[in-house]
DNA sequence: ACCGGCGGTAAAAGTTTATAAAAATTTTAT
DNA sequence: ATAAAATTTTTATAAACTTTTACCGCCGGT
């Protein structure tokens, strides 16, 4: 899920695009000082920023370059005064787009979508994503709802395995071939058991009645969607 | 050198941009009818854009989907008509940004230069810079937070394949494959830990707890950002 | 109750990564 | 050209973490 942050002390406008924002599925968090961007922009990670330029402590612009120093995050700057200088400004110390209020909120969100596609369209792809699991592949990362979880590298693997084949039953054979094939030999232990067991605990909401990895009696287990 | 592609019927028009564009360094193609548009796309790689939205003989917004249909370049729409739902149609089928005419040249520019920053046009002359770490390509130098830093031949190159590569886990192999590959025969063992430690040691806040490269067990690395 | 497949636990065994320091190599200065 | 300095690579060892193994108990079917 994408995470936005907007700083802007308008309260009727953060009412209103945090309405907006949010029924598209994106995450939004808000500050409303110059101050509270800083703090809160170092403390979380974000797909996007929309900056107000006057702010009651400090201007947008200064927060802007601040970003700039240690990220390339997407900027859209949100201001009352359409001063020519003042977009050139805003634009040429980093920031994506500029939009003048008054606006409208269906234009916002198609600039944001629009921003979003461009500066995320390459690292999006890539991704396993079902019963609220996504595997990002490139950056080995795995959420639950939105909350990252830690797997190791086994249980990377076995999740993976599952979530690219879903719905189909996977033999232990077939899942052990896969995952330890580097000698012809695995023996009759429950190695997979244990693996199997340690990935429920961590994916499934009641581990003791698997919805995910369903075990199927003499078969083996599937990815159940 | 950059290549633009200016979509306009306006001849003054296209005489004041071509000026300008061509100022800055880059190479400028016009096309004055969607017929010819679509010839001249066809024929070049283009590193941005420019589709006026009413044409004589159709829309800029065909112009545009059909581009999408075979490639992701940057495209800015340039129109008289500032209808709300013309501005999200063209966001929406592709466009990047959409500028209403009168327009001043100056601001014209910012934004063809912001779109050039963010799809990676004007990448390689610039710098990479995340996590509060610029390193400037052509100067060669790193710093962090403002402070210069130094560092050796090795550790630079593999800073910048990390800066390069954000939130994305590279492994030992990629790693060893492009900065040691020079004849086949990689350095084995420890090497790239070695280098990792080293690099941590200067650019890291606190080594003893890397935030920027994190070691993703049984994977390899990445610059988490 | 007994059997067989399944899951739980803990600890041993095995890997991978981190650290330190010495040796080899390259670069730089004199 | 040589010495000195800096950098790169190797070696050795330690620490952190992952995987395997062994063993135990549960539950449903017979």
């Amino acid at each position: 899920m994408k995470k936005l942050l907007l700083v802007e002390d308008d309260l009727s406008l953060i009412n209103g695009l945090s309405f907006a924002i949010k029924k598209q599925g994106c995450n939004l968090d808000t500050a409303r000082t110059s101050h509270e961007a800083d703090a809160v922009f170092a403390d979380g990670k974000y797909d996007l920023v929309i900056l107000d330029v006057s702010l009651p402590d400090g201007s947008g612009f200064d927060i802007c370059r601040k970003i700039r120093e240690m990220s390339n995050v997407p900027i859209i700057f949100l201001t009352a005064a359409d001063e020519e200088t003042d977009i050139i400004m805003g634009l040429d110390i980093g920031g994506d787009d500029y939009i003048t209020k008054p606006f409208k909120l269906s234009v916002l969100m198609s600039r944001i979508n629009a921003i979003m596609r461009r500066s995320g369209g390459f690292k999006n792809d890539a991704e396993l994503c079902s019963n609220g699991i996504t595997v990002r592949l490139l950056a080995g990362e795995v959420y639950k709802k939105g909350e990252r979880i830690n797997l190791t590298a086994g249980e990377y693997k076995l999740l993976c395995m599952f979530m690219e084949n879903p719905d189909i039953v996977l033999s232990a054979d077939q899942i052990l071939g896969r995952l330890w094939d580097c000698d012809g030999k695995f023996v009759d232990n429950n190695t997979l058991t244990v693996y199997i067991r340690r990935l429920r605990a961590k994916i499934e909401d009641d581990p003791g009645e698997p919805k995910m990895i369903v075990t199927v009696r003499g078969m083996g287990y599937k990815w159940s969607v």
